[in-house]
RNA sequence: GGCCCGUUCGUCUAGCGGUUAGGACACCGCCCUCUCAAGGCGGAGAUCACCGGUUCAAAUCCGGUACGGGCCA
């Protein structure tokens, strides 16, 4: 690599963070990690009317929570900023001086009315061989005349001179290979706007040329504007950056990701109960792929064997399912004590427990901690699963009621496991195993047939944590108790 | 309408001239088992969009068509 690698992520502040742009972040990210280089963060907050500081900040929040820290940005002082395009009017204005010295952008006087009769001709197919819909009348103008019109104060946007004899445009694509685009279908596009703003693919070449950025990572949206913007900067006398476009994501039905497919926030994600490393390697897999074979890449290992050349050019279906599977496979894998540090959020939120309650009881949390693991898909699971433990009484599903206490064995089942608990010394998992499994035989009844009733009475419902652990951690006394309750209303 | 991009199991993908087209999610069995999970084993699922061409040989290279998508109008 000549020079070091600089790459940006430019989201505009216009909503939430959601999962395509969070794509091209951590492909921003992943690849600056990977080469060494530097991933910037500048905000285009160019559209004052629809950019707001809660959508910035929210934006970073998301950023920050998958781990994606960046370089230069907001809040990270760098050589090159101001990272809000807000604040950077003076180098598009710096720049389009110099187009106008070299002649490469020109004043244009047409007015929207006079704009759309052009645009209609060449609909009509008058005008052949004019590309975009403007007959570069202005551009025509001499100098004199145009200095003179301006200096009337006459309203005038500032186009870009597409050069003369300009051969075929070649976007050079780490994804897709060179990709050709005819110099005739390049129109003297509008720079700055009749207000001195600049437009949208103007402003992205200057900052991207003043912030040296050498890898432009970006939605596939932005394909077709591209050979515009190489025009850009080569009126501007700038490298041409290597570009790398992503396919967009879909929804299941094969449409652009969008609300009605369920949550694209990352915000979202993360209070449905996502981790942030299993979201970051989902949307890591999501057009990438490590070997073919790979499918758990924690950020470590995509830090170092991110490549462009694995990206893939088709569009990619969001797959809920597989999201939430992996998210499963994280929390397994996470060591118990990291587990139970970061369940408990989840519980406080759920209204089970305070965070200094659970911090007081760690020593049973811990023990909780990896039978919840094995079995929870998000965190949103835990509180569930959980709940018997925290309530002081349970109520019993009425479904689990009817299906497994209406057993006729239940009312002595019951009692008798009643009594072995309360006999069951020291209060141990292993003592309330020994004592639970010998009672099937002595009171001739299925082992699964007695587990379950029991289970029911001390849970509240059929389907449960593992019963010995689930009753040593409820603890004798509610044990007992629910035990008995039970018994008198089964026995009604 | 013009230009550009894409198309391998339902989904994410591997594949970059010669493979029984591999893996993962989901699905279906079996095993394990106190329920549920997890785990193990196995199964079903892709005429590689279509049609031509190049080649001894094409999912792989070339052209066209179709269908999706994007940008500019």
């Amino acid at each position: 690599m000549a020079s070091s690698v600089r790459v940006r992520f430019a989201p505009s502040p216009t909503g939430a963070l959601h999962v395509g742009g969070a794509r091209t972040a951590v492909y921003n990210w992943a690849f600056a990690r990977r080469n060494g280089g530097a991933f910037i963060l500048r905000i285009d907050d160019t559209d004052p009317g629809r950019s707001t500081a809660e959508n910035t900040a929210q934006i970073l929040r998301s950023l920050e929570w998958l781990g994606l820290d960046w370089d230069e940005g907001p809040g990270v002082d760098g050589s090159f900023g101001p990272y809000f395009q807000a604040e950077r009017a003076d180098n598009y204005h710096a720049a389009l001086e110099r187009m106008k010295a070299d002649g490469s952008a020109y004043p244009c006087f047409c007015s929207p009315a006079e704009l759309e009769a052009k645009r209609a001709s060449v609909r009509a197919g008058e005008a052949e061989g004019v590309s975009g819909g403007y007959d570069r009348a202005c551009r025509r103008l001499d100098a004199a005349t145009t200095a003179a019109r301006i200096a009337a104060g006459e309203p005038h946007v500032w186009r870009l001179a597409v050069p003369e004899g300009r051969g075929d445009i070649v976007v050079p694509d780490a994804v897709r290979g060179d990709t050709v685009f005819p110099a005739t279908a390049m129109d003297d596009y509008v720079l700055v706007r009749g207000d001195g703003t600049p437009t949208y693919n103007f402003a992205t070449v200057v900052d991207d040329a003043d912030m040296q950025i050498t890898h432009v990572i970006r939605g596939d949206d932005h394909l077709s504007n591209t050979p515009r913007q190489i025009l850009v900067y080569e009126a501007l006398q700038r490298p041409v950056p290597v570009f790398a476009h992503l396919s967009m994501i879909w929804g299941s039905d094969g449409k652009k990701l969008s609300k009605r497919h369920g949550a694209t926030s990352v915000e979202a994600f993360r209070d449905e109960g996502y981790l942030p490393e299993a979201l970051l390697n989902y949307l890591a897999l999501l057009g990438w792929s490590l070997d073919g074979e790979t499918t758990i890449v924690p950020p470590e290992v995509l830090k170092a064997e991110f490549s462009l050349e694995r990206i893939s050019m088709s569009p990619a279906v969001f797959d809920f399912e597989k999201l939430e599977w992996m998210n499963g496979a994280y929390i397994r894998e996470m060591a118990p004590e990291v587990f139970e540090e970061r369940m408990i959020p989840w519980l406080e939120k759920a209204g089970l427990a305070s965070a200094t309650e659970l911090e007081e009881r760690h020593d049973w949390l811990l023990t909780l901690a990896p039978l919840v693991a094995e079995r929870a898909k998000r965190m949103t699971d835990i509180a569930p699963m959980v709940r018997f433990l925290f309530d002081e009484e349970t109520a019993i599903d009425p479904a689990a009621a009817k299906k497994v206490l209406a057993n006729e064995d239940a009312g002595r089942v019951l009692a008798a496991t009643r009594d072995a608990l309360a006999a069951v010394e020291p209060w141990t998992r292993s003592a309330v195993e020994q004592a639970l499994r010998a009672l099937p035989e002595a009171l001739a009844v299925k082992p699964r047939q007695l587990f379950q009733v029991v289970r029911v009475a001390v849970t509240g419902s059929a389907v449960s944590l593992p019963l010995f652990e689930s009753v040593e951690l409820l603890g004798r006394e509610r044990a007992l108790a629910r035990l008995e309750a039970t018994r008198l209303e089964a026995a009604q």
